[in-house]
RNA sequence: AGGCACGUAGCUCAGGGGGAGAGCACUUCCCUGACACGGAAGGGGUCGGCGGUUCAAAUCCGCCCGUGCCUACCA
């Protein structure tokens, strides 16, 4: 412990690690309560509702994008001064949930039946205790900084009271009813599914299509019907025809013999069938086909179920009764091959649908659910989006959005499953039916005691549709919903845009009056290296712990969001996460060089570089140096772009500004043009530097925070100033300063820039290594000053010997480059290098000169061009042309010395 | 079948009517006192194809080809 003052460079190490920083910092905002949002608070807010994670799910790498947008969002309104509310919690996600229980109950051998609906439902609330939310823990390894002091479930007692306070309003007010209709039903989970939950194969599945000949009743040749589900021939009731066909005008309203069950059915005509499709002649069977139903309803026609909920076909299947679905489907085809009646099988592509949990195939069945009449409640939500109120980002989902409401179909709300919110229907032993608010002991018409709960529960969603307004303790009047009710922003993945977006905006309209948020941002979904969707099938999915394991939090974020441009698909491997760690990596030694000059002067301890408790920056006053009046300047630049980013979700836009910003500019170029002043002897000049190198990474770490968190905490914690805030998390987000906007300090740093790459280059062609010094001259424009004053930067970074302002005469055959605003500048190099590759190098120059001079001369020379183009495009380019002129004069004039030579 | 999006450097992708960009990969050089998870300098693209609008098109429009996604009552 020698160099005591370098006590905090000693602990820094050269490559920055996530593991000791990470956990730390989130305890400590925790502790620190940064993340709660206070309903009694007041000025500006903002607040934003997760998208419930399954209690049973695992962070996926779609997760990590969706949270650490949200989070950007939070962490950056925080900062800015708003009171912020993230509020978190879990979806209890009926179906999921169930099957993973009852498949912990297989591997004891038994069913939810053994045990019963009681005992069923305490051992799922275990599992809940003991396994479920693993995810909440993911997301705070992310960095989350949700208010979890609020974490809600959508089983917990408050959101359980909003659901049902719900359903008895809309049931009173009839848009909640009871009715027969064709679901789709799931025959392993054994549920009525919602439309959106019955997902249809891309493309569909490979399968036939069956022409099966009916019989007339008279014995005559009858016709022919195509299908690709000859199994429910069983259930046939009729067949029908386009009303318009001519081919079977004949057969109208005459009896066909059904093969194999020798029953009856007539003949009719219906404009739902499609002449061009098959045979032209559609078997019809109303209990298992919703089109089929329709007809079934407008003919008359009595459904004839065949199939159980388990897709076993029952006794009204005759001869067929006990075989499953499918195998029933083998012997009915083989039946009617037998008999003579199976014309032709074609293959066909049938688009199937398949349970979105479980993946078996759906059976439409007839049966008796609870629905939502969705057309009332859709009237506010599209007025929403054609107003304005609601905005949908990237809009081109807008479409989408329409036209699913202005479609909409009544919502199939009840679930044969035992895990998820009771209906809260009673009946009556005298067949009153009627909801309640709370458990009933009485009808409320007869007063009979002999009451009975409807068995069902309501689909999750139907929870879930609630949660902007039921988290914050709706039905009651709360302190939360008055302050942050409506939320500003929804960030989620359209695929759910059905599911969730849509009924929020519904629920919200219906039961609050207002929209519950003003933008939806559907954030990208995450695909892996190949483009493939992740899945555990595929088992492509990395998991986002390793990722954070391996690479930490801060570059997976950084990546993540750097990747996800706004409405585009991202492709994600997790060796991308390279990009976020080297970033990382790159800010952490920017810190340790500040640091280690920073910390070096104990003599001179450093002004507080914020004005009290502002997000306004340093008084450009202090900056005084050409390097620290630019590198403020771009500051402001930055600030603004970041923020203009931010406002129109555009992420990846302000991640790379401030990664163009902190390695291409900060890093690349003003810690190097730090360095003479830094290692110099001006004490004063130090001073200046060391300011500003204050407030450029106070200012940098405060704009990286909602990207980055940990790793800013930890640097800005770090750096030797007075902090306004006991943790960045609430530091003030910056605000640019226009009076730091420096113009000439930026042109004059753009040409060092120029200038000194320049150099470089030349060098690096003609090999001329570091250690041989060169002079570098330059013919000025208008004098030397602008010269003058970055020699001393062109020197060092150029590694020159000397910087000369050239007066009249110039060098001839040496090579050059022109640096505009600045002059041309010369490395002479005669006798130091073989002249052959300082023609070569010459040549390739005037090559590139030529050909660019002989694009603008033609522009130039088209009359129209000149005529019609604006002047100060063609002004620019005559500039452009005349440039080109002098310097292949000039290059002309260096070759021919060369020559002779 | 319809709708939407995409097709830009070897790879992954930004950009978007008047100078073709980034990251990775590649070539050459450099372990220079923040950083080799680094630095310096480079090579590489007729911006999917064909037409149209325009003084000017990678950028706007149309068609075509290819890819992906969403929606649908083709039994």
């Amino acid at each position: 412990m020698g160099e005591k003052h370098h006590s905090r460079m000693a602990e820094l190490a050269k490559t920055y690690d996530p593991k000791a920083t990470e956990e730390r910092w989130y305890a400590s905002w925790l502790a620190g309560g940064y993340f709660h949002a206070d309903e009694h608070s007041s000025g500006p807010h903002f607040a934003v509702v997760i998208p419930p994670p399954n209690v049973t799910g695992v962070l996926h790498m779609g997760h990590v994008l969706n949270n650490t947008l949200q989070d950007i969002l939070a962490r950056f309104h925080r900062m800015d001064g708003c009171a912020t509310l993230w509020m978190p919690g879990t979806d209890h996600a009926g179906i999921a949930t169930q099957n993973v229980v009852e498949k912990q109950l297989a591997k004891e051998g038994l069913t939810r039946h053994d045990l019963g609906r009681e005992a069923f439902l305490a051992r799922v609330w275990q599992w809940k205790e003991e396994k479920g939310g693993v995810i909440v823990r993911q997301l705070q390894r992310l960095g989350a900084s949700c208010d979890w002091e609020r974490e809600r479930f959508t089983m917990d007692e408050g959101l359980s009271r909003a659901v049902r306070e719900v359903f008895v309003r809309l049931y009173e007010k009839d848009l909640i009813y009871r009715g027969q209709r064709i679901i789709h039903w799931c025959v392993r989970c054994h549920t009525a599914l919602a439309d959106e939950e019955a997902v249809t194969t891309e493309g569909g599945e490979a399968s036939s299509l069956w022409h099966i000949r009916y019989p007339a009743e008279d014995g005559g040749a009858g016709l022919v019907v195509a299908t690709t589900r000859p199994e429910t021939l069983l259930g046939d009731v009729g067949v029908a025809v386009h009303p318009d066909d001519t081919r079977y005008q004949a057969l109208l309203g005459k009896q066909l013999m059904l093969p194999l069950m020798q029953r009856s059915i007539p003949v009719f005509a219906d404009t739902l069938v499609d002449k061009e499709f098959g045979s032209g002649a559609v078997k019809v069977t109303p209990a298992h086909d919703a089109n089929d139903f329709e007809m079934g309803q407008r003919h008359h026609l009595e459904p004839l179920c065949i199939m159980d909920s388990q897709g076993i076909i029952t006794a009204a299947g005759g001869a067929y009764a006990g075989l499953d679905r499918f195998e029933a489907r083998k012997r009915v085809v083989a039946d009617l091959e037998a008999q003579g009646l199976l014309v032709k099988t074609e293959p066909h592509r049938v688009p199937v649908r398949r349970c979105y949990r479980c993946e078996t195939i759906v059976e439409p069945a007839l049966s008796l659910q609870w629905f939502v009449k969705m057309a009332p409640l859709a009237v506010p939500a599209l007025a929403a989006i054609r107003d304005g109120s609601l905005r949908l980002i990237p809009d081109r989902w807008t479409g989408v959005y329409l036209h699913w409401m202005e479609n909409i179909r009544d919502w199939c709300i009840s679930r044969q499953l035992w895990w998820g919110h009771r209906v809260p229907v009673w009946y009556c032993d005298r067949g009153h039916e009627f909801a309640a608010r709370t458990d009933p002991s009485l009808c409320p018409t007869c007063a009979s005691t002999a009451i009975e709960q409807d068995p069902d529960v309501l689909d999750t969603w139907f929870s879930s549709w609630l949660w902007p307004f039921s988290t914050m303790g709706w039905p009651d009047d709360t302190a939360t919903l008055r302050r942050f009710y409506p939320t500003d922003a929804l960030v989620t993945a359209a695929d759910i845009i059905f599911f969730w977006v849509a009924r929020m905006v519904m629920a919200g309209y219906e039961l609050l009056g207002e929209c519950p948020f003003r933008d939806v941002y559907l954030n990208s979904i995450v695909r892996d290296g190949q483009g493939r969707k992740m899945s555990k099938s595929l088992g492509n999915s990395p998991d986002p712990i390793d990722v954070i394991d391996q690479y930490g939090a801060d570059a997976l974020r950084f990546t993540v969001v750097s990747i996800a441009p706004v409405g585009q698909d991202v492709r994600f491997d997790t060796e991308r996460t390279e990009f976020g760690r080297n970033f990382a990596n790159k800010i952490w030694n920017a810190a340790r060089f500040a640091l280690m000059h920073l910390e070096a002067d104990e003599r001179s301890p450093h002004p507080d570089p914020l004005p009290a408790g502002e997000g306004t920056v340093l008084a450009a006053a202090a900056a005084t140096s050409l390097p620290d009046r630019w590198i403020l300047s771009r500051l402001q630049g930055v600030i603004d772009e970041v923020r203009g980013a931010l406002a129109a979700y555009r992420f990846n836009d302000a991640a790379s500004a401030l990664y163009r910003f902190t390695w291409g500019e900060v890093c690349d170029w003003y810690l190097e043009l730090s360095k003479p002043a830094l290692y110099g002897d001006d004490e004063a000049a130090k001073a200046g530097v060391r300011r500003t190198l204050l407030t450029v990474f106070d200012q940098t770490l405060r704009l990286l925070h909602p990207f980055m968190p940990f790793l800013t905490e930890e640097i800005w914690q770090a750096l030797p100033m007075t902090r306004p805030t006991a943790s960045i998390c609430i530091a003030p987000y910056p605000l640019a300063d226009a009076a730091q906007r420096d113009d000439a300090a930026e042109a004059r740093i753009g040409e060092l820039i120029a200038a000194v790459t320049a150099v470089r280059n030349i060098r690096a062609e003609l090999g001329i290594p570091p250690s041989t010094p060169v002079t570098v001259r330059i013919a000025a424009e208008g004098g030397g000053e602008r010269v003058r004053a970055i020699e001393g930067f062109i020197r060092t970074l150029a590694k020159a010997s000397a910087v000369e302002v050239l007066a009249a005469e110039r060098p001839s055959g040496e090579p050059s480059a022109v640096v505009p605003g600045l002059g041309e500048v010369f490395v002479p190099l005669r006798g130091a290098v073989d002249p052959a590759a300082v023609r070569e190098r010459l040549e390739k120059d005037l090559g590139k000169v030529e050909k660019e001079l002989t694009g603008v001369d033609g522009k130039l020379g088209r009359p129209d061009f000149v005529d019609k183009a604006p002047p100060d495009i063609v002004d620019k380019e005559r500039q452009k042309a005349a440039a080109l002129r002098e310097r292949r004069a000039t290059l002309e004039k260096h070759l021919a010395v060369l020559r002779a030579a």
